[in-house]
RNA sequence: GCCCUGGUAGCUCAGCUGGAUAGAGCAACCGCCUCCUAAGCGGUAGGUCGCAGGUUCAAAUCCUGCCCAGGGCACCA
């Protein structure tokens, strides 16, 4: 419908060109509001306001000529000049009643673009390594990334979700070493565990199955172990020093082939753990793309190759340095340590360029606030690549902080003290848990109040959105237990039938989801349909405490059950969205 | 020091590609169930949109400076 008066409007401003009463360079972008206040009609558009300047007349002058010149519609009932020059245009009754029809023709496909029409899109999120279990810092991630993806393709996208696993580097082998030596505890060892292992319950749970399957198979006695190593931190050296050494002792009396298995176990179990998780949170991914496999297909390398033939790398202090600086970043960055361990940004540009090369038109990375200052390097490897950096975006999502009440909790996956996402789902429900994070708009810190969160009142907002919902079924519900039925032929023959105030708020809300979807998803903000459905469920409560639908008049009965179901279709497809269920009672 | 993000009602937040009297939830107060689920609805009260300039017919929204708060500035991932 905006698309519509748009149209008109666009019409006119060529007409008045043609006239000559516009100067035929004009650019002006044609804006279609929804009004706040009904006696400005539906909708209104500033565009006299805005041709004031570029033709030098009175904005209420161009006005006037815009509504004599606005091609003849159907659509529109009557145009108004108003204020300084606004046009109000006030749609026809048969108009103002399309959403209904729509949604109840199209269904779940209301107000979702033709699947395909789009774009073709990789979203990558969460990525959150592997060393231990997901928490609720990588829930918004998940909650934000999983209705943005299901939004883009509300809108017509084709998107790929992808979960960019690392399982290289020394965080995992840190974490197979802990494996390793909870598994020595298990087999009766006695062992001092490093104050940079990961502390975690789940390290001691893989150790206890390894123990079990592999019985003394990968022992050591502990004083071989501990034999000669730096000091730990708690004894006057430094935690990383310390626990590299003891990552090497581990590989070296394992042998590489041993090695390799009791780090392939922490990371299938973790892996498998965490895919379990984020399904159970309604999260699925097309892929899992293994960092590791970079390295071994040879993609960092030629990545890296890439940028030497541009003369983009060169050699300082030992280590290989990539000319970011060049191209905006502050400084240049290290993509070969000095002991020949490449470093992980040297992955990452590989893995950006794999990403493009496969020939999505957008690249959209959702990462954690604190990588911010990671974006320009990135963006800066692709364009120094060759590559359009312009097809990157990358969303940063600030962390979520949870309390207790008002007691704030911290979260660290290496000292084991974290609320995990499980925890969350099976406290409050992945519901709540994802409306929750998903109503905030992603670049604001997110007070995340478990008791709030769990309380099933009033203050939790998914139930208000959730019972619109189920309020509606039940309206259906006890229109078959009295005996009757929807004629919904005889329903949409009688929209006029609807006349009264709340009706016509609701069949507004109704009418404003399509567009809803296509300007959140061009704004990559899934928090504006949240709040748009606690909108719409809003018209739908007013409605229902005002208004009996099921009345004795039928054709009103069934004009009334028509527009209901239509905001039930878009409650439904909405929740959809956003990764929440639409519950028929409750 | 530099960079990013916030600063809007008592609290938590929308609104920010400039538009007509600044919105919602919670908390407070007053009403509404012989009636399709009261997990609901209506109403009242509550605001120097951090501060100061600037651009504009029009600024919470854009620009500049400043003040607060959080985060980031690795040959870590």
């Amino acid at each position: 419908m905006k698309n519509q008066i748009h149209d008109l409007l666009h019409g006119a401003v060529q007409q008045l060109t043609r006239d000559g009463l516009l100067p035929e360079d004009t650019q002006v972008a044609i804006q279609v509001d929804r009004t706040k206040d009904k006696a400005h009609g539906d909708f209104a558009a500033n565009t006299a306001l805005m041709l004031a300047k570029p033709a030098r007349r009175k904005p209420r002058e161009i006005a006037e000529a815009l509504v004599a010149a606005l091609p003849e519609s159907t659509a529109v009932d009557r145009v108004e000049i108003a204020g300084p020059g606004f046009i109000n245009f006030f749609l026809s009754r048969d108009a103002a009643f399309q959403p209904v029809r729509d949604a109840l023709d199209q269904a779940e496909h209301y107000g979702h673009a033709e699947p395909g029409s789009g774009q073709r899109m990789l979203v990558e999120f969460v990525s959150a390594n592997p060393t231990g279990p997901l928490h609720v810092g990588h829930g918004r991630g998940a909650a934000f990334g999983g209705a943005l993806c299901n939004l883009l393709a509300a809108a017509g996208h084709r998107v790929h979700r992808e979960y960019y696993v690392n399982d290289a580097g020394r965080q995992m082998d840190i974490l197979a070493t802990s494996v390793w030596l909870r598994y020595l505890e298990a087999r009766g060892e006695s062992i001092r565990f490093p104050d940079n292992g990961y502390r975690g319950d789940y390290v001691r749970g893989i150790a206890t199955a390894l123990a079990a399957s592999d019985g003394d198979r990968l022992r050591h006695p502990a004083a071989t172990v501990m034999a000669d190593l730096p000091a730990d931190a708690a004894d006057g050296g430094d935690k990383e020093t310390h626990i590299d050494a003891l990552v090497d002792r581990c590989r070296g009396l394992l042998g590489e082939e041993a090695y390799r298995q009791v780090f392939d176990r922490a990371l299938d179990t973790v892996l498998d753990d965490i895919r379990d998780d984020l399904a159970g949170f309604g999260v699925t991914y097309d892929e899992w793309f293994s960092e590791r496999s970079l390295t071994s297909n040879g993609a960092v390398d030629q990545g890296l190759q890439r940028l030497q033939d541009r003369g983009e790398l060169y050699e300082q202090d030992g280590a290989i340095w990539f000319r970011s600086s060049t191209y905006g970043d502050e400084k240049d960055r290290v993509v070969r340590r000095d002991n020949g361990a490449i470093t992980y940004f040297a992955s990452d540009i590989a893995y950006h360029l794999n990403k493009l090369d496969r020939g999505f038109d957008q690249i959209i990375d959702i990462w954690g606030a604190d990588h911010h200052g990671y974006v320009p390097r990135v963006k800066a490897a692709l364009t120094a690549s060759g590559a359009d950096a312009g097809r990157l975006d990358v969303r940063l999502v600030q962390f979520a902080i949870l309390y207790r009440g008002s007691e704030r909790m911290q979260m660290s996956t290496r000292s084991g003290q974290f609320v995990t996402l499980r925890e969350l789902r099976d406290e409050v429900g992945t519901d709540a848990a994802r409306f929750f994070y998903v109503m905030r708009k992603p670049e604001q810190h997110l007070d995340f109040d478990l008791e709030l969160a769990k309380s099933r009142s009033a203050e939790n907002p998914v139930y208000y959105v959730q019972y619109a919902h189920a309020r509606i079924c039940s309206v259906f519900r006890q229109l078959s237990e009295k005996g009757l039925q929807h004629d919904e032929a005889q329903g949409l023959a009688n929209l006029e039938r609807l006349d009264n105030e709340r009706e016509q708020a609701l069949v507004t809300a109704v009418g404003q989801y399509p567009e809803l979807i296509r300007t959140a998803a061009l704004a990559r903000e899934p928090h504006q349909l949240a709040h748009y459905l606690r909108e719409l469920a809003n018209a739908v409560h007013t409605y229902y405490n005002a208004h009996q639908f099921i009345v004795d008049d039928a054709a009103l009965r069934d004009a009334r059950l028509c527009l209901v179901a239509s905001a039930q279709r878009v409650l439904r497809n909405g929740l959809g969205v956003l990764g929440v269920s639409a519950p028929e009672a409750m």
